[in-house]
DNA sequence: ATCTATTGATAAAG
DNA sequence: TCTTTATCAATAGAT
């Protein structure tokens, strides 16, 4: 990749060794990042220069990577026999939990209709029927969610008409009282902005709350 | 660096995302080892793919290297006096897997329709999306697994009918030899029962397999 | 640190 | 997964 092509072995000059440590350690840290994130995968690198300055990089804590690393079960029995107790955690719990995680994420890839490959006809068919259950259970409760949602709209549309009703009648009032007092300067011709109390944003139609409807039926179709 | 330059995002398209991970850890490792030989220094990457398996490279023992990462200034506040190891698996491993395996499970459930309580409409339409998607591909999945099956069925259709032709006429010329020396009794009809290797139960209808048939369209609608 | 000529890595397609 | 090919990216050497 340059100028002249190099071979793969210790650069002698120490000043060129440098320089070329520096260009090849960001390259190769921004390599490991670039995997990460394109093959949503955890990447975990360690660099120690030469004269002992650590460089990291992992795409999530370095620590819970490290972590995954030392539940490997290969890496498992290398821990001789320290501590009994130690014995007894990692052998039953840790390896069941290791084994329970990549389970379950195997689980839900499946599930998104990743890693489908060595299943077997029955295999996928109960794959979709359980994805067909899911998929209408979500959706059921998307309805529920919906209708509730279009409900307290139209409550809070009732609610917030009252309320205007209520306050125009406190305006009239107001100004009527003022006409008595004083018949002066008077502009009592649809004053709700004066009152607090009316901060819902609401866009609720003026028409869509006339109360006659039908709020019911509203468990449809709702495939946006 | 290729036909086309690419957003450095999650790949979507679970295959190719599969592809381009295992270009391009090999390319990350082949950078590490040029680093660590290049420059003379410690290098260690671990990665761990999405279906949990792990993939490590370190320019000496993996462990050693690890060992001095623990022993960085930063990590050596971290572990008290409790037995290295035990803390080691206690305060991270456990907390961590525990966490994920909760995790984990909710997605599971979630993606079969339960748990779905406290979901906002968002969430909904989110996981709506995405049991879609995952049907879709799980149903193209199996539609090639049927139309693989039928494709063999036929082949295997094909192929008994020739065995059957041949044995058959080795029963005809067999019974013609048989006549020759002596025209005693000859039941030379149909006698394909008396060989093996015929031993395929196979429900290929004596019609099915007439060879001009269109065995490459049968990609299509396949809920069954 | 910056500049480029070159080699290297790799996305897409088969 | 392996190969091929067209391109984009990394970087050796020089400044």
């Amino acid at each position: 990749m340059t100028r002249e092509r190099i071979q793969i072995k210790k650069i002698s000059n120490a000043t060129a060794r440098q320089v070329t440590f520096s260009k090849r350690r960001r390259g190769l840290f921004k390599k490991a990042e670039e995997l990460s994130v394109l093959c949503d995968v955890d990447v975990g690198l360690i660099v120690f220069s030469s004269s002992g300055r650590l460089f990291e990089y992992s795409s999530s804590s370095m620590k819970s990577i490290l972590d995954r690393h030392h539940l490997q079960p290969k890496n498992l029995d290398k821990l001789a026999q320290p501590s009994l107790e130690l014995q007894l955690v990692e052998s039953s719990n840790l390896s069941w939990l290791s084994r329970e995680i990549t389970e379950k994420g195997r689980e839900v890839r499946q599930l998104r209709g990743e890693q489908l490959e060595g299943l077997s006809l029955e295999e996928l068919q109960k794959l979709e029927k359980l994805l067909e259950t899911g998929l209408s259970r979500v959706m059921e409760k998307k309805g529920e969610s919906i209708a509730k949602e279009i409900t307290d709209l139209r409550q809070k549309g009732i609610e917030l008409k009252e309320e205007n009703e209520r306050l125009r009648q406190q305006v009239l009032e107001a100004s009527v009282r003022r006409n008595d007092a004083g018949p002066g300067d008077l502009d009592a011709n649809n004053n709700e902005e004066s009152s607090e109390s009316v901060d819902n944003s609401c866009s609720s139609g003026s028409g869509s709350a006339t109360g006659d409807d039908e709020a019911s039926d509203v468990s449809l179709k709702l495939r946006l």
